[in-house]
DNA sequence: CAATTAAAATGAAGTACATCAAGAAAAAGA
DNA sequence: TCTTTTTCTTGATGTACTTCATTTTAATTG
């Protein structure tokens, strides 16, 4: 957080009493559609995919996160209505959750955290607009090797067909991508 | 603005005088690639589009915006590097544009301007997020007809092409759902 | 309003991907 | 460690969409 803005050892307490460290079991959902999504949550250890199921039962990837990365149903969160995404954990996990009600009050007491706030929600909006376009301008093969050149992270600790349903194909293309690839090199 | 934040008259002036409104003429730019995005623009008249080309000469639109929606290069202007994107007035247009530093300062001198563009970040992001996963889980037809249902102050004033290339499709397929649509009905 | 240019429509042919089905490999659980 | 479940692979077939080429229609400009 130290990278957006500094804060004083008072300020570093106050936030870190509106965070509470939860621990998550592999396959255990942390959102569900139905239920509004009341925390926001930052990992420290694991790894989660927040993905859909539509009515004929497909299955689409929203967003995936490992350490550092913040992960919830955005669109439930902010307007606290129902949840439409799973969240689920992919490993035994840690996270540290801010409810929603003490993130406004941290947002309404300290300019400060009104700032960070504003300046994740700023870079999540850019990082955001780059997906789309990139995903307008390119093949199933481009996303796949851009996804490997951005997030080599990411790419061992994810099922194939949850990356598969991030990027917009079939678990079964991918296969064949990824199958294609070995036997070039 | 006043619909995320009360501002007294004072601080109504001193934000009314941070924005400049320019005119623009149809088929004008106002952002082009390889030239850093200065200005956020608040269009009150006309319409823009937002977009890219690709090195094979293919069009692709990240964004359409008409009155009462802002249009920038977001990733130009807020990381202040040079433009991917070409934005164009579609139509004699005229905007209110505020400049990079100036809102810094804004954001800086007043917490509820923090707040404002806080809450503008937010709803950007959350709508990216249904867009994106709107985009992955259906059909070309079935994309037009959403856009339809939930922009249809925008589907008269943009072109087809322009349209089909926001949607994923190409033009050619855009014009081959419509007709398919006028003769149903 | 005539001439030019840009946008949309339409047909024919091609392709990037999806779907389905079955087996192999890997991971999880007992 | 064996069994069960989940994930990945591979082939055959199908389709949603693209590409290319041409004509028609609409918009722009002198």
């Amino acid at each position: 957080m130290n990278n957006f803005i500094e804060l004083s050892n008072e300020e570093t307490n106050q936030l870190a009493s509106s965070f509470e460290e939860v621990h998550v079991k592999k396959r255990q959902f942390i959102v569900q559609p139905g239920f509004t999504n009341m925390h926001r949550a930052f990992v420290i250890k694991g790894a989660f995919r927040a993905y859909v199921i539509t009515n004929d039962g497909q299955d689409h990837t929203l967003q995936f996160a490992i350490e550092n990365w913040w992960v919830s149903d955005f669109n439930s969160y902010i307007y606290q209505h129902p949840a439409t995404l799973f969240i689920v954990a992919l490993e035994d996990s840690t996270i540290l959750q801010i409810e929603y009600n003490q993130e406004q009050e941290l947002k309404k007491s300290n300019h400060k955290f009104e700032t960070f706030f504003r300046i994740m929600a700023e870079k999540g909006l850019a990082f955001e607009h780059r997906r789309i376009l990139f995903n307008l301008t390119n093949s199933a093969e481009a996303r796949y090797e851009n996804f490997l050149l951005n997030f080599p992270n990411f790419v061992n600790r994810v099922p194939q067909y949850a990356l598969a349903s991030y990027l917009g194909m079939t678990t079964e293309f991918l296969s064949r991508i990824r199958n294609k690839r070995v036997k070039k090199s």
